[in-house]
DNA sequence: CGCATACTTGAGTGCTATCAACCAGAGTGG
DNA sequence: CCACTCTGGTTGATAGCACTCAAGTATGCG
């Protein structure tokens, strides 16, 4: 099943592994009394077998405490980086929400993906040494940050680690290119329906469909990424539910019936 | 500049330098008299300095030989791996062309990706260790196979490798966003404009367009690729034929008019 | 309550797909 | 050498989906 999109990347520890049944802890944290974040939250916190920690071993998580800022907190709508800006961290979503988006020479503004909690954000600007796109918030998150020099440097004692990112990274193209076939050959209602089980999907952080969720972002949001006009995702979104496939109540989703929702997404789990 | 597409990688020596100068060494070697194919010509390959050898020191370019299996001939349409097979080798595209392609459980085909020499094949099927699409020949070529397992085994000793092969991928990753923009936003004219300038550039294998060469696809693959019918593609090249931005006489692209075409293409260099 | 933002719905236009015919070049065989 | 066929490419006519412009509704916030 591949339904992750070009950069929203969900963790596997190490290689890919369909049936790895994750530990669905809590991740209503209260975050408002954490004092000074410590990197002890690496060890207890609820994503780490889909982050980073997954391919160290005991010992190298001690290390992370020295290149990680865990749990920085972000209000809707704060930049995390800009576009341009020197590269310097990924960031890991912990709570919230977040998207990434370019602005041409044109002022336009496209959205290149959105980032659900253990997805990592910022992989593409890597190779550049900047960020190739902004960040924001979709609504208020924590974030955990980490020095990506440091990090490398972290890679050449551990191949594992190494072994991990281009895992990471394959995956992620992998993932890419049936979002890309999505949106070049199908009609909008295709397209919905495919981003609605992906983020379904990545809600349940298993490979497994959430079946209601609240969408984090807005409807011109989501037309921005699909690339269509606001006004058709809306009209769209009032198809699926003429069909009886969805309930939708603002944000928050319901989804009604998962198997037409998947054939009409025309992504195919053959795949 | 950023002008690649998804998977059709353009691989830089180590990190990203728009700087750099490539040694323009000919091509046209006869391989039809090449006897047995031995790894020397990984040394003198033209393209080395675009491949694996690349991150590789003198020393190290020796433990190639016993992975890499150079020179295969490939005749056009023969297939190179199939949609499902296990993963195994990355295959390097010498001369000629290559196609991958998706079949889903309706019998779609769709094209994810074409290959021109210097560039790498099959990155998105590491993780799932088993190829996620079809790669076929378009033209008669050469390839360039490498054993992965032991292409990983190589990396845990040479840590500079697995920095050379994050970047690849952070910079494959990068390209996929402009075409992904590209594909989802814009016309079909800014769409194949796009597609040419992508094609010129990679065909030069430089920061540089190259101004007249020859497509190695049909407009049906071209067509399937950007999400066109062919009948569009065809007459989307004949309205940049109209507006003198370029010549064609079959497959042969003459790109009379640059400027118009960078303007027509909607993806600017600032990005 | 008033304002702003997000969302929905309607009417009309335009771009692209589809269906169809036609053309050009390459390969084949009489 | 010329008909025949096959493939790939071009061009035309029509229809449909999605965009645009526009108005109106709902939600949330101060």
């Amino acid at each position: 099943m591949k339904l992750y999109n070009l950069l929203n990347v969900t963790v596997y520890d190490g290689i890919y592994n369909p049936d790895k049944k994750l530990l669905l802890m809590s991740l209503t944290r209260d975050y408002s009394h954490t004092k000074k974040p410590t990197v002890q939250s690496c060890r207890i916190c609820a994503l780490s077998s889909l982050c980073l920690p997954a391919a160290l071993d005991e010992a190298m998580i001690d290390e992370l405490k020295s290149i990680v800022t865990s749990d920085r907190r972000f209000d809707q709508k704060q930049v995390i980086y800009s576009q341009g800006d020197p590269f310097q961290s990924l960031h890991v979503v912990k709570s919230g929400a977040v998207k990434t988006y370019i602005t041409d020479s044109h002022g336009d503004e496209y959205i290149t993906g959105f980032y659900l909690p253990g997805e990592i954000v910022g992989l593409e600007s890597i190779a550049r040494r900047k960020y190739l796109s902004t960040a924001i918030s979709l609504t208020d998150s924590y974030l955990c940050k980490t020095d990506y020099p440091r990090l490398a440097q972290l890679r050449k004692n551990n191949p594992a680690l190494s072994d991990w990112a281009i895992n990471l990274f394959s995956q992620s193209l992998a993932s890419g290119h049936d979002f890309f076939n999505c949106l070049s050959h199908h009609s909008a209602i295709s397209r919905l329906a495919t981003f609605i089980l992906l983020i379904s999907k990545r809600t349940s952080r298993s490979e497994h469909h959430q079946l209601n969720f609240t969408l984090p972002m807005s409807r011109q949001d989501i037309g921005n990424y699909l690339g269509l006009a606001s006004e058709t995702t809306s009209r769209t979104f009032s198809r699926l539910v003429d069909n009886n496939c969805i309930e939708k109540k603002n944000r928050q989703i319901n989804i009604i019936d998962l198997t037409q929702l998947i054939k009409l997404s025309a992504i195919d789990s053959s795949l």
